[in-house]
DNA sequence: CGCATATCCTGACTGC
DNA sequence: TGCAGTCAGGATATGC
């Protein structure tokens, strides 16, 4: 499931291989791969030049030499694979550029996407992510205060919300919430300013030292780098997946439970 | 408006 | 061993 680490993980990769080459032939052969307009759109990119890629939040924001942005989400299953030979099965697209060669979009599941962007104006933001809040690598005390201010919902589930932070998913949450010693079921407007400042300080230093491990790779392996290895972080995880284990901090057991749709895994006795 | 829930989808896993 | 049922979770639509 990629999350913000592996997005920076898969956009310096990328950026590596391709930026400066140029697009030779783009062909999508998923149904469900661009529904934001005219799938046939993304094919005038052909013979253009990735100038730069960006990344805000979980998407990914592909530049070209004529101003253009092609947004890119992966969701819950996508990769974006360099690949030779036949495409694996779920192979949604396939870009060709001159000198690095193809890169394949795989997406069992489906959920991921590609869009041309309408500008919002300068810079490479664009008007469909407008509702994003600030990347979460940048995230400031100050502004989770005033995001958290009154709001009644589990803290987790604001952690996770992309308008309030962009690039937080299920996992990282409850890392971040571990590491800051905050009940994910806590309404967030009921957080100190100092624990709210403890859990900026975490979202920062959680997803700083999975970037430094290029990311989580699980037993799905749904995600890994571009060239197809495997990140290190989930050998770093100290919450997620580690229900009825002793907390590595205290050593009382690690609890699950559901907040919203989704588990959150952390321990009652110093998370508080 | 804020919050909770259902939905999309396939593959891995669980239990009989 | 085989098969039905459940779970996984990112974003978004819908309901209360």
């Amino acid at each position: 499931m990629p999350e913000l680490p592996e997005v920076e993980t898969v956009r310096r990769d990328l950026s590596r291989r391709y930026v400066g080459d140029r697009l030779e032939h783009l062909e999508v052969t998923g149904k469900r791969t661009v529904r934001r307009h005219a799938p046939g759109r993304l094919a005038t990119l052909e013979g253009h030049v990735l100038r730069n890629i960006g990344r805000h939040g979980k998407y990914l924001l592909f530049e070209w030499d004529d101003g253009r942005v092609l947004v890119a989400h992966l969701r819950m299953s996508g990769q974006l694979l360099a690949a030779t030979g036949e495409p694996a099965a779920h192979t949604h697209a396939v870009f060709s550029f001159v000198k690095a060669g193809e890169l394949h979009f795989v997406d069992p599941r489906t959920f991921g996407e590609f869009f041309l962007g309408d500008r919002a104006g300068e810079g490479p933001e664009v008007a469909q992510l407008a509702h994003l809040g600030p990347d979460a690598l940048e995230v400031k005390t100050s502004y989770l205060a005033k995001a958290f201010a009154g709001r009644r919902a589990p803290v987790k589930s604001l952690l996770v919300d992309q308008r309030v932070l962009a690039g937080i998913g299920n996992i990282y949450a409850d890392e971040i919430l571990y590491e800051a010693k905050v009940r994910p079921d806590r309404p967030a407007g009921k957080l100190t300013r100092e624990e709210v400042g403890r859990l900026a300080r975490s979202v920062r230093s959680v997803l700083g030292a999975a970037v430094k491990a290029r990311g989580s790779t699980l037993r799905d392996k749904r995600y890994t780098d571009v060239s197809g290895a495997a990140g290190n972080y989930q050998l770093q995880h100290r919450a997620y997946g580690r229900a009825g284990q002793s907390c590595l901090r205290c050593g009382a057991p690690v609890e699950r439970a559901r907040i919203g749709a989704k588990s959150a895994y952390f321990c009652p006795n110093c998370q508080r």
